[in-house]
DNA sequence: CATCTAGGTTACCAAAAGTATACTGGTTGC
DNA sequence: GCAACCAGTATACTTTTGGTAACCTAGATG
């Protein structure tokens, strides 16, 4: 709905349809929009990675911020965690459906980020 | 470029095409990823809103948090701020070209959030 | 003259986010 | 036995963010 202002019979004024409600784009922000959580999900579009080829991947952020990021986005049901029984055990993470979507999206911020500092990402 | 992980000679693995640039989907989310930058686009979609009213539609953040991000897209190159000469003087903001194409990728982002909390925007 | 509006600014504080470094316990290869 | 790998934890610390509340100038209104 679009919002407005209106003018009370005192000449106040005052907004009808305010953001009442948690408003969606906020909620997503904080699902997608933490440091890091963005080239998380960029490393996975490709098929499942082990935790530490990923942290080896996104060299410049910490364990600590890669293990955060993933358990959020997994109990958002972004991202899978399966544990491979080989020798030494490792742990496979993937994107779920809900995940790939995210991708989508995520390409989109890439696209309009390099329209506007094209000298940076150049050609 | 797709990442990998490869082993070198000794076995051990390595990164190629770990994240060495800053990466346009971290430096997006600075932009647009703040907390309320999303609702104030938002409320500009349908043209100009004053500052005290877009204070009132978004009555959740404070005035403080609405002109620092009013300023920061503004330097971005987002929003535009025009001073109107009524009496008493009003200040305008609206979006510029590349505000209304980050428009579009907040749409998406709105649409993800829903499609995956639909029980908290149902119809 | 007191109060309302406009569009902010300032000072201060709390909490969240992020960084850095070290450590665990088990396994494999030399 | 020693080192390296696996997937993380633990601890301590700094930085950034977000939020509250009060205040400001200037013009209009009652």
């Amino acid at each position: 709905m679009k919002p407005r202002v209106i003018e009370d019979e005192n000449g106040r004024r005052r907004a009808t349809s305010a953001c009442e409600k948690p408003c969606p784009i906020e909620d997503g922000m904080k699902i997608l929009g933490g440091k890091w959580t963005g080239s998380i999900l960029w490393h996975l579009q490709y098929g499942p990675v082990r935790f530490n080829d990923l942290s080896r991947m996104i060299a410049a952020a910490s364990k600590k911020m890669i293990t955060e990021r993933l358990r959020h986005l997994e109990a958002q049901g972004v991202v899978t965690r399966e544990i491979i029984n080989s020798s030494p055990i490792s742990v496979e993470y993937s994107l779920t459906e809900r995940g790939k979507t995210a991708l989508l999206f995520l390409d989109e911020l890439r696209k309009w980020t390099e329209s506007i500092e094209p000298e940076l990402y150049g050609s």
